[in-house]
DNA sequence: TTATTATATCATTATATTGCGATATAGAAA
DNA sequence: TTTCTATATCGCAATATAATGATATAATAA
């Protein structure tokens, strides 16, 4: 009961959402999901850190960034469900499609001051 | 993203999520719902509101009592995925098997004084 | 009509969530 | 080392949610 609920409430948020929607894109490091958000540096990494708790996503660490990606959802047949389902829900919700306009341009090299090794 | 919004939050309370799984069993008034859940009238009347607003359930009025059932899910495909999924889902959780086992001895003619006509 | 019963709604309190700024940590470069 | 940069965590204010008792509504019975 406990995870299924921490998977609900995970996906409870509008924003949570857009980032799980942003993913089905591509990997995307922290202040990339900020910038496309428009969130304070903090709210961003609270918001990812609810996400991976709950199963949804996984982080992966390249030097300085930190790269987070949808999860396959082996932690839950919930987990699993939900992404699964994400998939294709909402793709023509207005936010959802003006986010993904926003996503070519949203690039880490232009977001960061420290460059690509 | 309203309404899945909508019904990813109507699932994030635990008794909401087991009022969903009562009624997988067999449709139930508002009193047999209460008195399962040993919650107060108004709390219970509150969350059935909820999970029926967001497309989970449905209500239908037989006399003084007010029977709610699952819902088929029509009213969005968010709706129905969790509705499916709930079906085989957290079956084997302790909470919801206490429920399961205690729903046979909750029977309106017991709880309500009301006799039905 | 009045009384009773089942349910819904309102007002209140306690708790949880969301957002932010400030601070802490970790890696990379000077 | 010190100084950046990217991310995480802490503490707080604003808002939302969950539970309750009191009250309102609707259907039935006397």
């Amino acid at each position: 009961m406990k995870t299924f609920i921490k998977v609900m409430k995970a996906l409870s948020d509008p924003s949570r959402v857009k980032i799980m929607k942003m993913l089905q894109h591509r990997e995307m490091c922290v202040c990339e999901i900020q910038a496309a958000l428009n969130f304070a540096q903090s709210t961003t990494s609270k918001h990812l850190q609810i996400l991976e708790n709950a199963g949804l996503i996984v982080s992966r660490k390249e030097g300085l960034w930190v790269n987070y990606m949808l999860s396959d959802g082996g932690e839950s047949p919930y987990a699993a469900s939900l992404i699964g389902g994400l998939r294709h829900w909402m793709d023509e919700d207005p936010e959802i499609q003006a986010l993904a306009g926003l996503l070519p341009g949203i690039r880490r090299d232009n977001i960061c001051k420290r460059q690509i090794a």
